[in-house]
DNA sequence: CGGTCTATTGACTGGCGTCAAGCACCGTGG
DNA sequence: CCACGGTGCTTGACGCCAGTCAATAGACCG
């Protein structure tokens, strides 16, 4: 969520695939995206890994490592991906100081929730075209939201096995899901560039209904 | 997590399986846990239904309501359970008043968000099995760090049914690999009633780590 | 005593993973 | 200019994990 931000903030740029906080570490900033997308990642000792959630711009993406101590999850660059780092210290300042602002960030991180269960629920019970589809539709309203997506069009520079982490797949299924989606005319998808055909037919597939995401203005 | 409640509690008993908050209605007042278990859940068209949070004695379940104004998910009890709703007005007050308390319900928020990014990689990338002995580790040790669970056994009167909402598996299946660890003599699982034979063992199958619940006892 | 709920088991099906090969595209270096 | 290795996409063959359907048995209850 877009968090008005006069904070100290210290701008980073990495390059598609790269580490931006690392699993297990203690950090004294968080971080917020600016451009680009990122996503928190856990990883297995398998080598496997999950992507439990994607951020775009005006994200927020780590309080958490504020409140967490240890960082539970890695967050990396999915495509290029600018950021900024806030020192912890300045958001707790900021929060003591101000309830309404502390209650945006509350806000922030109630709402990641709200995706998150979303996101266990295409896990545990929709089928992987429901779940993929779910989250194309998921992505542009969210993106629409921020004023970076329009015309049932965006950008989402991943490769097929970083999709396949996001949904819990293998890359040869997210490969022939993806291709159902396309030839059903619902979808297209090539260079980093989707193009949803009918959204309509795409929520009605996946029950997407974007009320979790809680983005009508309402007084917080 | 545990919050300590000198707020204006209106107290109320549910039966098994009885709906605690319903999905989709919008409230006054948050619930918190005080003897039981109660669970959110999501229901798609078909029917079928994923539980996307266990809460025990001590949670504050859905502080989620006040912020987000429209329910996500329903609360439902998992077995008897007894609940405590606090308005929200009140806690508005009193985050208003307190930077402190303010702190602690967002960490509570924050450390639901850890338990369920932990779910999310189950559900992806981890077997069935792997999975369900995660889940009863989990449960344990927040059980234990609130008090009610010790010597590696612990109440949890639920259905098989239920459980397979909880691991987005079937019922039949759920019966399958409750019997394969039990028959490895890992778990023991009757009644309602979860003993652990082999704790270390249950922890290295499903990569268990406990540091994603925050119990270790920091300055926040 | 029949009805409902839960646990259990078997037979069969199907969605998704694995393995492997073949392309297309790229940037590099000879 | 072309050989090359790397990366990502696509496709086919095959296998297994988990779902579905169905039936049985026990516990509880009206």
């Amino acid at each position: 969520m877009r968090i008005i931000g006069e904070l100290p903030a210290r701008p980073a740029v990495f390059a598609a695939g790269e580490e931006i906080v690392r699993e297990g570490t203690r950090q004294k900033e968080s971080c917020l995206v600016t451009s680009g997308f990122a996503a928190r990642s856990q990883s297995l000792r398998s080598g496997e890994r999950q992507i439990t959630a994607v951020h775009v711009p005006g994200d927020f993406v780590d309080l958490h490592s504020m409140m967490l101590k240890v960082m539970d999850h890695s967050v990396v660059a999915l495509g290029p991906c600018k950021v900024a780092f806030v020192p912890h210290e300045r958001i707790r300042e900021v929060t003591e100081q101000s309830p309404h602002l502390a209650r945006l960030f509350w806000l922030s991180t109630t709402i990641d929730g709200a995706i998150q269960r979303t996101w266990i629920t295409c896990l545990g019970r929709r089928s992987a075209e429901q779940h993929l589809a779910h989250l194309i539709c998921e992505l542009y309203v969210r993106l629409e939201a921020a004023g970076i997506a329009s015309d049932f069009t965006y950008g989402f520079p991943v490769t097929q096995a970083e999709l396949g982490d996001v949904l819990g797949l293998s890359v040869v299924h997210v490969n022939r899901k993806l291709q159902e989606l396309r030839s059903a005319g619902l979808v297209e998808w090539r260079d980093g560039k989707v193009t949803i055909r009918d959204f309509d037919q795409l929520a009605r597939l996946s029950e997407f209904d974007p009320t979790y995401l809680s983005l009508r203005r309402e007084a917080r």
